[in-house]
DNA sequence: GGTTGTTGGATTGTTGCACAATCTTTTCAG
DNA sequence: CTGAAAAGATTGTGCAACAATCCAACAACC
């Protein structure tokens, strides 16, 4: 899935700070608990739209389907409540976030708030971190354009990331990541052929300009790019609206 | 305590949505769960310093002194760990989070990234989102100069808020409040005397600059205010590290 | 003496079942 | 047809048990 898992971000994160724990080296692999591995698949069912906003979740159905105990899954569910993906009301269920045409303007601002000042932070942040966000947009350039949506949508992620790496704050690069996966809800049909190119033209772009140092003219451009696929979720999510 | 319950927030942010379920009318009391009630309860130990950082959270202690199960504390425990309030290893326990002087500089920078703007949002923001972070602004000024560090810290975090809501953005504001959470946990001495006079002079300063129109020169203040508070904040956290 | 298994106790992760609280649907009286 | 009451279904919480893992103490070896 494109989006990294919650808990291992977190767990990436106090690795790297005084988490008080002896030694997190590099060979304690990581040991994924039951719950965390049911939220990961669950949140790769949503954002693949295997399960569509709205869908509920009824408990033994999925207990059964996991093949884990109640408690176990319910606290899975209790990670993606946490992270915007699931909505539970008490007593009644949990089901699928229904992003709204408000919630995704919601996303959105959030999105620019991050993302456009992350342009402009090029200019004094680490050099490394400006040739890390060139790969992965060449990486998604060099995409042939009949490229899966999937795929795209993962190379398209890993650019948007890394250009808000470059903020060098863990807590900003994960609140956007939680953005782009509570997005992911709605990206269920992904890019179609045209978007494609579109996209990978858009990118090729985007990298010229960084290169040629034009931070004002790529922060423009990545607004306006923006701004399109904002009004395009918004037009996605309205059919949703009355089920 | 003085940062709104994310779980409610979460809730609060459905109701105004399309969340699907029937009439969540202004009567519809929210029914808080209990490992929701429990978590805001470790929570507001944490911030009241109660809990410092690294201190250990015994399962079943702990579910004795709640008087639950052991399965709703660690319910409890998960949602704030999600938070970022404790840190949990596997088959170890769970332990207060310990901030390292690196993470109250993430932290800082996430929150210039999103308040510092937010000033300069005020420009073309709905006046009645001035008018509110002004109220607040005169509150905390109206406060006498023996108030207690608790309600400074409180009416402080309400300035804060009210300026972040500027951008008119539940995720932003949300995530905002998740950040001065965090910060909270080395927050346990609050203010001393000194600072009560010199926060209360700041806000009258700011508040004014606010009212002039002048937003460059309370963006400028503000964002030396800041810098202050995170190298206070750094100064303070160095010695729990060796803990 | 210092290092390396080994062992047992303590703590967390997970399960299963039970029951209470609440919502939803059906039934039935008027 | 309307509205209240009962039945059924689903979620919230508790209790007890076992499995997996960590930790500290101890024994064995060089």
């Amino acid at each position: 899935m494109s989006v990294a898992d919650k808990s291992e971000r977190r767990a990436a994160r106090s690795a790297e700070t005084s988490s008080g724990y002896p030694a997190p080296n590099a060979f304690a692999m990581e040991r994924l608990t039951t719950p965390v591995r049911i939220a990961a698949a669950l949140r790769e069912q949503i954002a693949k739209g295997a399960l569509p906003p709205g869908t509920r979740l009824h408990e033994v159905e999925f207990t059964a389907a996991f093949g884990v105990s109640r408690h176990t899954l319910r606290e899975a569910i209790t990670l993606l409540v946490g992270e915007g993906l699931l909505t539970r009301v008490s007593f009644k269920g949990v089901e699928v976030t229904r992003l709204s045409a408000e919630d995704v303007r919601d996303i959105y601002a959030a999105r620019r708030l991050i993302e456009l000042p992350a342009v402009e932070a090029l200019r004094d942040a680490p050099p490394e971190r400006l040739s890390a966000l060139l790969a992965k947009i060449d990486d998604l350039v060099a995409l042939p354009a009949t490229v899966d949506s999937q795929t795209m949508n993962q190379a398209d992620v890993a650019v948007h990331l890394a250009l808000v790496a470059v903020h060098g704050s863990n807590r900003i690069s994960a609140a956007y990541a939680a953005l782009i996966a509570e997005q992911h809800i709605l990206l269920f049909s992904g890019y179609n052929a045209d978007d494609v190119a579109a996209t990978i033209e858009n990118h090729a772009v985007f990298g010229s300009l960084l290169r040629k140092g034009d931070d004002l003219a790529a922060r423009v451009q990545l607004e306006r790019r923006l701004k399109r696929a904002e009004d395009e979720l918004v037009r996605a999510c309205r059919p949703l609206i009355e089920r």
